[in-house]
Order: structure tokens, then sequence, then C-alpha cells
DNA sequence: GCTCGTTATATCTTTGCGTATATTACGGTT
DNA sequence: AACCGTAATATACGCAAAGATATAACGAGC
């Protein structure tokens, strides 16, 4: 009877000028590619194109101050992408913050969400 | 030479399957709301149409149990539009959660974005 | 030196979103 | 009763964002 129960949604962004150095899209990019080894296999597991994929990395590295990822071309797979050890401290310390923020807020969220039908 | 300085932004959204219940587009819409008087001068001040601004109303009052605004046409200056107890509650709760959250995270934040050039 | 899968990049096409525009209803004020 | 500015709603149009497609370079293995 209820209807689908209201999902919260904290995202943080971080922005430099019109780009958006880093927010969920991008985090979640980097976890899959850490994951997965490849930019295409992210992409493919993210269900997005290798373009978007691509773009959203290229975004960070310009960005960042130093690369996000570290990538192979060529090789025996073809080549390949790792984290950079800036890459992982950057999704680390993200995921940190966010669940930081929705715990402290938790309660007056519950407020908040009272009202919705 | 400096890039324009990191901004950041912590966008809280509360959705309801595919809907928006509440987001920061959507508080800003009930503050203009709150201080012109009407939907069409809050459209206006926000620089955005009356439609999209009319959609949101609609889509909030179709998330929350008792609706965001009341609404009057006709009359003296063509009708007008402010905040109900509700409106008002979620605004304040809104505005509450995020600086809370903001303030919380601050110091690191600012580790992440001593990453960004 | 051939193969294979990946990175990297350009170009074309599509499509979903927002804007612009038009119309009707409304009701205090004069 | 005429007026005026707003609410409420529908339709059509434009465009920027995203996907689809194509292609070149790369290099460790076999």
């Amino acid at each position: 009877m209820k209807a689908a129960k209201p999902v919260v949604q904290f995202r943080l962004r971080i922005r430099k000028g019109a780009h958006v150095a880093i927010g969920p899209g991008k985090i979640a990019l980097l976890e899959a590619i850490a994951r997965t080894g490849s930019i295409t296999s992210a992409a493919k597991s993210l269900e997005m194109s290798y373009r978007r994929a691509w773009l959203l990395v290229d975004e960070m590295n310009a960005c960042i101050r130093t690369p996000v990822i570290e990538t192979a071309t060529g090789g025996r797979n073809g080549g390949g992408s790792q984290l950079t050890a800036t890459g992982a401290e950057v999704v680390r310390l993200y995921r940190a913050i966010e669940q930081l923020a929705e715990s402290t807020v938790a309660d007056r969220l519950d407020e908040l969400t009272r009202h919705l039908r």
C-alpha cells in the first residue's frame, strides 16, 4: 500500500569553474576501474559508454594535481588501468566524508522524510 | 594564473521512486516564493521559466503529505502564493541539515580539496 | 610479424529537457 | 461589468548533452 520508500541521496560535488572535479559518478567509476582493471570493463559494469567513462577520467585528471589512474596501452590484454595512490586516496576520503555526513544528520533527516507521503 | 578556486557543492536530494521529492532547486524555489509572494516572480528572480517553477512545486506537492504552498488565483494582484506551515518547516529542516553536514565534514573536505590543482 | 584487446580521439546522430508561446480560468478592485 | 496579473495547463521548438560508430596507435605474447 505504501508507495516506494524515500531514498536519500547525499551528493558531494566539487566543482572547479565549469568542470566537476569530483562527484558521485566519478568516484563510482574509479572504484569500478580499481575492481575491473580497465576503463572499458569498468564502463560496462556501470552500464555507461566508454566515451563517457573516458571523459570523466579525463576531467578528473584535468582538475587534480596528479593523475588518478595509471593507464597502459598495448600488451597481452591490450593494456588496462589502475588507480594511482592519489586516486585511491581521493576515493577513500570521499567515502569517509559521505559516511560521516550521513551518520551525522540521520535523525534530522528522519524528521524531514516524515513529511513525505 | 591560478584557476578558479574549487567550489564544494553539498547536495541533498530525497527521491521517491523516479521523482525528486526534495532537492536544492526546490528549496531555493520555496524560499523565492516566500520572498516574492508568487510563483511567477519567484521564477523570474531565479531566472527559470514559469513552467519549470510550477512543475517543481507540483512534484513537491505530489510527494509531500500536505501542500507546501497555498495559492490564490484572481484578485487585485491576480493572485499569488505563499508557503504553508509544512513548506516553511521543510525549508527550515533542509537548511539545518545542510549546514550541519557542511560544518561536520569541513576539515575532511579540506584534505580532499588539497589534491586539486 | 601477426593477433588481440585496450587506450585515445574524432565525427555523426539522436533524444530528452527546458524554453518559449499560447490559452483558459479566476476573482478582488475600481 | 471591465480590468489586470496571476495560476494552471497544453503544444511546439531548439539545443546541448549523451550515445553510437569508426579509426588509429600501442605493445606483450604466441
